[in-house]
DNA sequence: TTGCAAAACGGAACAATGTTCCATATCAAT
DNA sequence: ATTGATATGGAACATTGTTCCGTTTTGCAA
């Protein structure tokens, strides 16, 4: 691919993150070319149709979400990194109003996109899971698709009133998962 | 009002409820106006925003689910008076794609409908449901809200792949409900 | 029945936005 | 430096929501 063909692609994939995190999804394509500073041929020779585009970004957030979990596990204590793994994917669902939508559409374009976040998504954070449970700080009776689930409701859902329900919610969550963590437990492993 | 708008009107109701089940709630205005024999100038002059023809038709239909509930009542024994209601209900949310996305919009025509569906369907379920639960041919431990969220849930959620999987959803809950109505009941077999 | 003013109507015209097209500009291999 | 392939920008087109206004219809009163 040649350099400045590499260089338009990245400025209108960042310019619609920006776009569509401000005005939501159903910006105008214009906008978004503006914004990128390349002409509306230069963004549909990349992205044929808008959908395309939209599924593109989602793709690219949900790798830098699956990406920063080894990092994160690096960095912190088995459970503060599953904690704050959670809180990123929280704001990732969070701000992405219109992915729900996206997602009902039908349109073909997204047809691929669940599959591409269980396929990424899954396995960084029962990777931290699996860390957090074998370090005894986290307990072993919920696996990661019930939380991945959980916290795509709970940022989702009908009309989520006013600021940071959905953080407060999903904080919620994570308490609850340290809950069970006792040396002593149960069913976890040993 | 005078007899030919309140005509209009009635036509112009009919023909989106029939356009929306066929193509949709993104159908364009024209094709409705058309459909109903009505000009875009009649069509808008009762519906200033798209928006309110929608949220217009998705109360009358409501309206109809509601007001059916007490003649099933009259006219079947409670539990199959009940079981028809579901359906109904479930086909109602099932046909209406583009409900849970209209509701999820933003939009502030839309922004009464929640109240309106509470207001409206749990009163008509709960009368069902208490008829039944009464008669002895449902259990009581699940009560209105819960299964008005449980159809929803099932008919509106992502991809409900294919032909009738809702209906058979919903099928299944209804039976459930019906399976622990014995008289000796504690909370389920053992 | 007829006349008339108010109400309603139809659809052309406008605005916003997704998409296509192609003359022009840019790149990179020779 | 030349040159063919590639990429670019933005005008032009298509679709659709919305507004506007000249025309038609209606209901009422004389």
């Amino acid at each position: 691919m040649r350099a400045d063909a590499q260089r338009n692609l990245d400025a209108v994939l960042l310019a619609a993150k920006e776009v569509f995190a401000t005005s939501g999804v159903d910006a105008p394509v214009r906008e978004i070319a503006d914004k990128a500073g390349v002409g509306l041929g230069t963004l549909y020779r990349h992205f044929p149709r808008r959908a395309d585009l939209i599924a593109a970004v989602f793709r690219r957030e949900i790798d830098a979400c699956a990406e920063i979990a080894p990092l994160l596990a690096e960095r912190h204590a088995p459970f503060d990194a599953l904690a704050s793994w959670m809180q990123r994917y929280a704001a990732f669902v969070g701000t992405k109003r219109g992915l729900a939508q996206a997602l009902h559409s039908g349109d073909p374009a997204f047809d691929s996109l669940p599959s591409y976040f269980d396929q990424k998504l899954r396995p960084a954070l029962r990777a931290l899971r699996d860390a957090a449970v074998s370090a005894g700080e986290a307990r072993a009776d919920v696996d990661a698709d019930e939380l991945l689930g959980a916290v795509a409701s709970l940022c989702m859902s009908a009309h989520n009133a006013g600021s940071g329900r959905a953080e407060r919610m999903v904080a919620l969550l994570v308490d609850g998962l340290r809950h069970g963590a006792s040396p002593s437990q149960d069913i976890g492993d040993t």
